[in-house]
DNA sequence: TCTGGGGTCCTCTTTCTC
DNA sequence: TCTGGAGAAAGAGGACCC
């Protein structure tokens, strides 16, 4: 039996900004955007205080702005978050060898090695961290992932929660579906149309009737969370897949000069990054999302892997050209994948010529 | 009237190759 | 040269997560 903790730093980016400025505490703080709530943007953490004003993470900031307008608005600073969020993660890998980040404000240890009962380890991870940091989180205690991230969420904030098997029928059967990892409003929905509410409810339907309405690998996962069942381990080694850059015009625009000048300016951005990570990349992808937020995207793979400015911007601009821009933009995306380390020697790719974009 | 950004993974359809 | 099938790869879009 594994031994898993889930460790969720509670209202990670507000709580750091009422740590280094301890007048904002007390207070509603959200952070999103630039920190102007009158500017496109959400909320991406709102301080509990902000909460009891029905402010969530993912609100467009000019509704938050109307909820509770005497609330303090502080722009993302990311770097801040993600020096702290280190200094977190290096604590949590004293405690464990085996550990999986999972965003800069949680993380799953896997404990099953340690000798000590995993509600001690996790009282001590959260004495450490109260004690470096000045900052609280939950933590949840579990037999695989799944369980131990349903145990972190259940005491909010600064709880501590152990989950075991035995508990799924008592503890788990009775949450929303949408509690469950995977389980978003479009599946929620979805789940509401067969009559399915809880996690309870979930776990009586037969596999084979969420496979059909959920797709194979979505139906099996539904049916085995439900179960409490998660065999999947943790991920310590991470390769990124792709890297791109998208941007939201703050007012909606007009012209393919304007989009072509800013599609541009994210070719360049997302190549320094492919570049500093070491890659080449085989497909370019352009997205355009107009006014109506209809999406649509291009891409194109190229005859061999490339990093080379005049080769991206080439490919980026073709699939600009398969987009009709006959409507008002709103944001534009340009996304590299298919990555390739530059050291690595070509011959496991295929020969195929690059596809057109349709 | 409003709905970010950077990602991953999955599904369905189309296209290509043999 | 044409046709058809199978399998792989590419392309497009959707859902989700933090």
């Amino acid at each position: 039996m594994r031994k898993i903790l889930h460790v969720d730093m509670n209202a990670f980016f507000a709580a750091i900004e009422q740590q280094r400025h301890p007048e904002l505490r007390g207070k509603p703080v959200v952070i999103g955007g630039r920190g102007d709530p009158t500017e496109r943007g959400v909320v991406s953490t709102a301080s509990y205080e902000a909460r009891r004003f029905g402010i969530r993470s993912g609100m467009p900031l000019r509704t938050a702005y109307r909820l509770c307008p005497e609330a303090v608005y502080l722009p993302v600073d990311f770097n801040t978050y993600a020096a702290i969020s280190q200094r977190i993660k290096a604590i949590l890998h004293e405690f464990a060898l085996t550990c999986e980040d999972s965003g800069l404000d949680e993380a799953y240890l896997d404990i099953s090695q340690r000798e000590q009962l995993p509600e001690q380890i996790a009282a001590a991870i959260k004495t450490r961290i109260r004690a470096e940091t000045g900052l609280s989180c939950s933590i949840g205690v579990g037999p695989n992932k799944l369980l131990a991230k349903l145990a972190s969420d259940m005491a909010k904030p600064n709880g501590l929660t152990v989950l075991a098997e035995g508990d799924i029928a008592d503890k788990v059967w009775p949450l929303p579906v949408r509690k469950l990892l995977g389980v978003g409003p479009k599946t929620e929905a979805r789940l509401a149309t067969l009559g399915v509410t809880t996690i309870g409810a979930l776990a009586t339907i037969p596999p084979a009737t969420l496979q059909q309405n959920f797709g194979e690998a979505h139906g099996r996962y539904l049916h085995e969370a439900a179960q409490g069942i998660d065999e999947t381990p943790l991920i310590t080694v991470w390769e990124p897949h792709s890297f791109g850059r998208q941007t939201t015009f703050q007012k909606d625009i007009i012209g393919k000069r304007v989009i072509a000048k800013e599609l541009k300016r994210l070719v360049d951005t997302v190549l320094v990054d492919v570049r500093e990570g070491g890659y080449r990349a085989r497909t370019v992808a352009v997205r355009v999302r107009f006014a109506d937020f209809k999406m649509l995207s291009r891409q194109i793979t190229l005859p061999r892997p490339s990093s080379a400015a005049r080769v991206i911007a080439r490919a980026a601009r073709e699939c600009l050209k398969h987009i009709a821009l006959v409507k008002k933009v709103r944001l534009i995306g340009f996304r590299m994948s298919g990555l390739l380390p530059v050291h690595r020697k070509r011959g496991a790719e295929s020969s195929r010529v690059a596809a057109s974009a349709a």
